[in-house]
DNA sequence: TGAACGCATGAACAAGTATTCATGCGTTCA
DNA sequence: TGAACGCATGAATACTTGTTCATGCGTTCA
């Protein structure tokens, strides 16, 4: 009375969230943005030196960041400084990294 | 002397790479098919009605995956049989599950 | 051998998305 | 106060990509 659905793949919801969570990642932008805020916090103006994109594209990809809470956003001034908002992020980053470095 | 490159961000190529993997975890339907593979080894029809995607759906995707060695492939009689081709699949999974699994 | 089966694949279409351009809003400072 | 600055954002565009449809290829078996 239990095969009835797919054990062997989790529920549509989780499958839909992973889905959501690695498209975030699946964009170099979005990738060099992390990684230079791995460091330190940095506003929009530093973050847009570090990753060599315009201000704008820039802040399309923070606004994004921001609403999946993968970056957390401080106001001073007339600056916003930008850092991590989540602990996993970069334990996903190494590990994808060890797979890509593979011969 | 050192300051003329951007120590924050891996270099182009190692980003580039984690892009295209991410992205290839960015797909509803890949991800099934990896989680219903982390089981057991299944040809294409198993697979198919496990994901619940139509067969050519599956193929496609079952052909990007080989691609970038994620499943491999073994051929007996008229059947095709996938398999996971990569330990860090499953453990990036769990993460991004970690993840968005919390409030 | 020929028909049924399992699977792969090219073309076409639809949908999603990253960047650029232009502009607007709030803050600072002379 | 008004101009310069830092940043955000909407619209438009170009591009990528997943699914469907149709079909082809190799294998099995009657």
């Amino acid at each position: 009375m239990m095969d009835e659905k797919h054990p062997l793949v989790p529920n549509d919801e989780i499958i839909y969230d992973m889905a959501e969570l690695f498209k975030i990642f699946g964009d170099t932008t979005r990738i060099k943005i992390l990684c230079a805020l791995f460091l330190k916090e940095m506003c929009v103006s530093e973050i847009t030196e570090e990753v060599g994109m315009t201000q704008s594209a820039v802040s399309h990809q923070l606004r994004i960041l921001r609403h999946f809470r993968l970056v957390l956003l401080r106001r001073k001034g007339r600056l916003s400084y930008y850092s991590i908002g989540d602990n996993h992020v970069k334990k996903i980053f190494l590990m994808a990294m060890e797979h890509t470095q593979e011969p």
